[in-house]
RNA sequence: GGCGCCGUAGCCAAGGGGUAAGGCAGGGGACUGCAAAUCCCCGAUCCCCGGUUCGAGUCCGGGCGGCGCCUCCA
C-alpha cells in the first residue's frame, strides 16, 4: 500500500506521486497578521505539519514555504484605529507567530516569505500577465480577466455563466466583467504604496501566493494546502494566476484543505465574539492537548471544539505519557515478550496504514492506544530489558510522528519538588508503621494541591494532577 | 439560488459491501491497608424511508437534521 491522498481539485483520492521525488513542494496559506493567531490558524498549522512529519517519516524531503500577509485592508484599518504603522503592527503579530511556532512544537517552514518584502516580484507577475493578455489596467488598477482562463472554476466546482458576481457586494463597473478580480490595487491616500508600471499602488491579496510559490518553489509544486475557506475564490485566482502566467498545469499536484474548526458547533469569529487566541489557550493547556484535539479527528472534517474535547484529549495525554514509565521488571523472553513484541508489529503497520489513507490520524492513534494497552499489560507481567524498551521507542517513534512531545510536566513549581519528595519519604515511613491515617491525611492534603500518589510495590510515585 | 461536507454508543471518533477500532465518561471484577495507576469484563436496531445485492453504517434514490463556502477569513 502506498500513501493516498484526498485531492481538492479531483475531489478524489489518488497515489501521492510527487514530481520530483523524494522532494516534495508544499506552499501552505499563512495568516494574514493584523490580529493575533486563534485556534483555528493553529488547527490548519497542526494539521500541515502532521504531513509534512509524515511525508518525512515516509523518506520524503519536504521543502515548506508558509506565507505572512503583511500587506492588506485590514492591516491598514486597524494599524489606523491604534494609531500605528501598519508595517509595525504585522511584525507584532508576525514575532508572536514564532513564539506560537515553538511553543506548539511545529516544524519551521524553510522559508516564511511576506507581501511586503517580494513587490518587485510581484510587478514582475503582474506585467507578465498583462502582456500574455490575461490581466488590464484601468487608472491604475490591475484586473484579471477571468473568462480569458478556460479552467477557471475547476477546483471549486463552479461554472463561469452561473456565478453570481456581485450578488452580495457593489460590482466595480470599471471592470470588464464582474468577475474579474484585483491584481494590483491604485494606492489610496494615506496607505502604504509603491511604484510600479501603472502608479503607486499595492498587490492584491491572490497574486502574493502566486507569486511567492513561483520564486521559491518554481513554477509546478506538489503540495498547495490552507482551510477549505480558501478554496473559493482564493485558491481559484492562484490556479488561475499561476497557470496562467507560466503556461503549466497543474499548478498544485494536490490540492489539501483542511476543515474549520468550530467551537461549540458555531464558527469562531470575532463578531460571535467566541474567538480563541492560541495564546489564550496555551496560558491554560498544554500545546500537545491542542495537537492531540486536533488528531483525534479526520482533517477534512470541520473539528468540534468544546470543553469537553478539551478535557478528553487532556486525559487521553496522560495514559500516553503514563505508558512510557519504565518497567522494573526483567523478563526478556517467554510468551509475554513475545506478545508484547508481536503487538508492536502490529501497531507500527496498522499506524502506517492508517496515515497512509489520507492521514487518518484518528485511525492512527487508535494504534498508538492499543500500544499503550499492550505495554502497560507487559510491565504488569514483568517484562523489562530490550524487549520493553524497544516497545516504549516505537511509541515514541510514532507519537513524535504525530508532533506529539509527551514532555513531562512544566517545572513551573519545580522549586516545590523537594519538599513534595521529603513529605513522600515521611509518608512512606508512616506506612511502614501502618499509620494509615496520617498517611492518608499527607496523601489527601497534596491531592489538594495537585500532587497524586501512587502506591506500587516498587515504591511511591508522585505526579501533578 | 449555486457548490460542497456531515449525521456511527452518554460525549469525541475511525471504518466506507461480509457482519462495528480507539479515547473520555459510566458499571462490575483483579491488584491495594484504603486509594491511585494498571489489567480483565460489560455497552451501538451505524438519522429515517425505499432500492440494488446471497449479504448495506458501507452502493443508489428520496426525505429529515446540522454545517461550510459563494464577501475578508486557516
Amino acid at each position: 500500500m502506498a500513501l493516498q491522498v484526498y485531492n481538492t481539485l479531483t475531489r478524489r483520492l489518488e497515489p501521492f506521486q510527487p514530481l520530483a521525488p523524494p522532494w516534495v513542494k508544499m506552499y501552505v496559506c499563512g495568516p494574514t497578521v493584523y490580529d493575533r493567531a486563534h485556534i483555528g490558524h493553529a488547527m490548519s498549522a497542526i494539521v500541515f505539519d502532521v504531513i509534512r512529519r509524515y511525508l518525512q517519516y515516509r523518506g520524503y524531503r519536504v521543502v515548506h514555504v508558509m506565507n505572512f500577509t503583511d500587506v492588506d485592508d485590514k492591516i491598514i484599518q486597524r494599524a489606523h484605529a491604534l494609531g500605528v504603522n501598519p508595517f509595525d503592527l504585522a511584525q507584532q503579530y508576525i514575532d508572536e507567530w514564532f513564539d506560537h511556532v515553538r511553543a506548539l512544537n511545529l516544524l519551521p517552514a524553510h522559508y516564511y516569505p511576506r507581501v511586503s518584502l517580494i513587490i518587485p516580484q510581484i510587478i514582475d507577475m503582474v506585467q507578465g500577465l498583462i502582456e500574455k493578455g490575461y490581466a488590464y489596467e484601468v487608472d491604475g488598477d490591475v484586473y484579471y480577466r477571468v473568462r480569458r482562463f478556460p479552467h477557471y472554476g475547476e477546483l471549486s466546482g463552479r461554472d463561469v455563466d452561473e456565478m453570481r458576481a456581485g450578488a452580495r457586494i457593489a460590482v466595480d463597473e470599471r471592470k470588464e466583467d464582474p468577475l474579474d478580480f484585483a491584481l494590483w490595487k491604485a494606492a489610496k491616500p494615506g496607505e502604504p504604496a509603491w511604484e510600479s508600471p501603472w502608479g503607486p499602488g499595492r498587490p492584491g491579496w491572490h497574486i502574493e501566493c502566486s507569486a511567492m510559490s513561483y520564486y521559491f518553489l518554481g513554477e509546478q509544486i506538489d503540495i498547495h494546502g490552507g482551510g477549505t475557506d480558501l478554496i473559493f475564490p482564493h485558491h481559484e485566482n492562484e490556479i488561475a494566476q499561476s497557470e496562467a502566467f507560466t503556461g503549466k498545469r497543474p499548478f498544485a499536484r494536490y490540492w489539501i484543505h483542511n476543515g474549520m474548526l468550530q467551537l461549540r458547533g458555531e464558527k469562531m469569529s470575532k463578531s460571535l465574539g467566541n474567538l480563541i487566541t492560541v495564546a489564550d489557550f496555551l496560558a491554560e493547556h498544554e500545546a500537545d492537548v491542542l495537537r492531540l484535539v486536533v488528531l483525534s479527528s479526520h482533517y477534512r472534517k470541520p473539528l468540534g471544539f468544546d470543553d469537553k474535547v478539551v478535557e478528553d484529549a487532556r486525559r487521553g495525554l496522560e495514559r500516553l505519557r503514563r505508558a512510557l514509565r519504565p518497567s522494573r521488571g526483567t523478563l526478556t523472553e517467554g510468551e509475554a515478550v513475545d506478545a508484547l513484541v508481536e503487538q508492536v508489529a502490529q501497531a507500527r503497520e496498522g499506524f502506517v496504514a492508517a496515515m497512509d489513507d489520507d492521514f487518518n490520524t484518528a485511525g492512527a492513534l487508535g494504534h498508538v492506544f492499543t500500544l499503550v494497552r499492550a505495554i502497560n499489560t507487559a510491565r504488569d507481567a514483568g517484562v523489562g530489558g530490550e524487549p520493553f524498551a524497544q516497545a516504549v521507542a516505537t511509541l515514541l517513534e510514532l507519537t513524535h510522528t504525530l508532533g506529539l512531545e509527551l514532555h513531562a510536566e512544566s517545572t513551573v513549581v519545580a522549586d516545590a519538588v523537594p519538599f513534595i519528595e521529603l513529605l513522600v519519604e515521611v509518608r512512606s515511613a508512616l506506612r511502614r508503621e501502618k499509620q494509615w491515617a496520617l498517611a492518608d491525611t499527607i496523601r489527601d492534603r497534596l491531592a489538594q494541591m495537585g500532587v497524586v500518589l501512587e502506591d506500587t510495590p516498587q515504591g511511591t510515585l508522585w505526579r501533578w494532577a
